[in-house]
DNA sequence: TTGCAAATACGAAATCTATCGTAGATATTT
DNA sequence: AAATATCTACGATAGATTTCGTATTTGCAA
């Protein structure tokens, strides 16, 4: 998969991702209560999301259903890359201590995070 | 300031946060060296960049020196809390794990890491 | 079945971003 | 001083993205 979407289209797909399916409506309501733009300018950029094939749906009836092609996790992934790269300087640890600084992570986060790296470690052994 | 830089903008002051200070023509073949775009384009953005408030410039001698004004913590700042809201669910945790999942951290940047977590704990008390 | 509401399809305008050509200004070299 | 090289200024274009208006279709209700 070599699409990007686009700001806009990651903007629906997180509504998709939350619900899991949509309605072009389910997504509009949704962005309406941040931003404000018109119905038709969110069933078009759908639809222009349909044929790049970052979603599929069905059409099955008259009100067309929305599921996403393009995972959360391949969006993360790229988001990742594409910040390592241009901000800081390929520098994962930069990042992370950044993240956690910048964000208050609750006990619980802090700890998964701790097993994971200690999990990290045995695996290099 | 509410100013967002684009891509091209992004790769720019890249340049300019390693050197400090630039002139278009450094810029430019930095730039040059992965990429191709004429001269007169890196010029174009940059004085744009000047109008939008990115970058500052001595124009004292007729080749101008710019400096920026938009800072790297800045721009890691904005770009950490735009992943994290919109394909991190503010999971903290979600975007730290992944990151260290995905790019090999060094041992010295997993020290550095457990140490900032270690930290971060006893600030905490 | 006729009319209304809600949905889709589609073209086109409006923005934004990036690219470049050309002109004019300023230094440098011969 | 004249020619040359280098730089800035600026307008115009191209391409991508977003927005919207209008037409058409579909289902439902009166």
């Amino acid at each position: 998969m070599d699409i990007k979407p686009t700001e806009s289209e990651l903007e629906i797909l997180q509504v998709i991702w939350n619900k899991g399916q949509c309605t072009v409506r389910d997504v509009h309501e949704q962005l309406a209560k941040t931003k404000d733009a018109g119905y038709t300018t969110t069933l078009k950029l759908m639809q222009i999301m349909h044929d790049k094939g970052l979603v599929e749906r069905d059409t099955t009836s008259k009100t067309h259903l929305y599921k996403a092609l393009f995972s959360q996790e391949q969006a993360q992934s790229n988001a990742l890359d594409k910040i390592l790269s241009t901000v800081f300087k390929g520098s994962t640890s930069d990042l992370v201590i950044q993240a956690l600084g910048q964000h208050r992570a609750s006990a619980d986060e802090i700890d998964a995070i701790k097993n994971f790296l200690n999990k990290f470690d045995q695996d290099k052994k």
